[in-house]
DNA sequence: GCGACAG
DNA sequence: ATCTTGTCGC
């Protein structure tokens, strides 16, 4: 699985950034989801705890969560980050006794420096359709968008739209959807909006993050 | 060299 | 991410 992709510097993270890049696809979504689920992970005293919940997309019913929990083997760096979460939550997501048709993360998809944030990053690993949903942004340029629920503008880097800035509430700051893996830009409007119930934070996104807190 | 900078 | 109480606004 992630046995020589695990870097335990910076050089050798580049080098896996490059490698795994050119293998992210951007492609419709074949199918619109039928299960949902959405990871997260907390920081604690040397320990990363990763959440997957999953829920039925189709009305938003919970159905299960699984967790996991391991060392921290590599330190928060802008641009980095799947390589300090990564690997705890790619195994919260196995231990998931269903397999979900797509995955929500907390972070950028392709709206990244080297086009591999840790949604396209664990997108590709797992050749899974895969949406980023980050609080804020790590690089692209756009344009606010409008007060109402539901409005959104593109977010743009390198000449491409890498996603999407959405106010998933109304008078509420936006949140940064970007594309992650074998996904397209309106199926992940679609898809995160549906998601939302009634905060900023999609709903698998929001179980994931309060119980990866809990479990520590 | 300076500022920006997911979680 | 995390440290943390009350408080302003819809």
């Amino acid at each position: 699985m992630g046995m020589n992709s695990w870097p335990t510097d910076i050089s050798e993270a580049r080098q896996i950034q490059d490698a795994l890049s050119k293998q992210v696809k951007i492609i419709p979504l074949k199918k619109m989801p039928e299960l949902i689920a959405g990871v997260d992970a907390s920081i604690d005293s040397g320990k990363v705890t990763a959440v997957a919940s999953l829920y039925e997309y189709s009305g938003l019913r919970h159905i299960e969560d699984a967790f996991s929990v391991k060392e921290v083997r590599f330190p928060y760096i802008p641009g980095f980050l799947s390589f300090r979460e990564g690997e705890t939550v790619i195994d919260a997501i196995e231990k998931l006794r269903i397999k979900p048709d797509i995955i929500l993360f907390d972070g950028q998809g392709i709206a990244h420096t080297k086009g591999i944030g840790i949604a396209s990053h664990i997108g590709v690993i797992l050749d899974m359709p895969s949406i980023g949903c980050a609080k804020s942004r790590l690089v692209g340029r756009f344009k606010e968008p409008a007060a109402e629920k539901g409005s959104w503008t593109y977010l743009y880097h390198n000449d491409r739209r890498v996603g999407v800035v959405l106010r998933t509430r109304s008078s509420v700051k936006p949140i940064f959807v970007s594309l992650g893996h074998r996904v397209d830009i309106d199926s992940s409007i679609k898809i995160v909006m549906k998601c939302v119930y009634k905060y900023r934070i999609p709903e698998p996104l929001r179980r994931a993050d309060s119980l990866s807190r809990e479990i520590l």
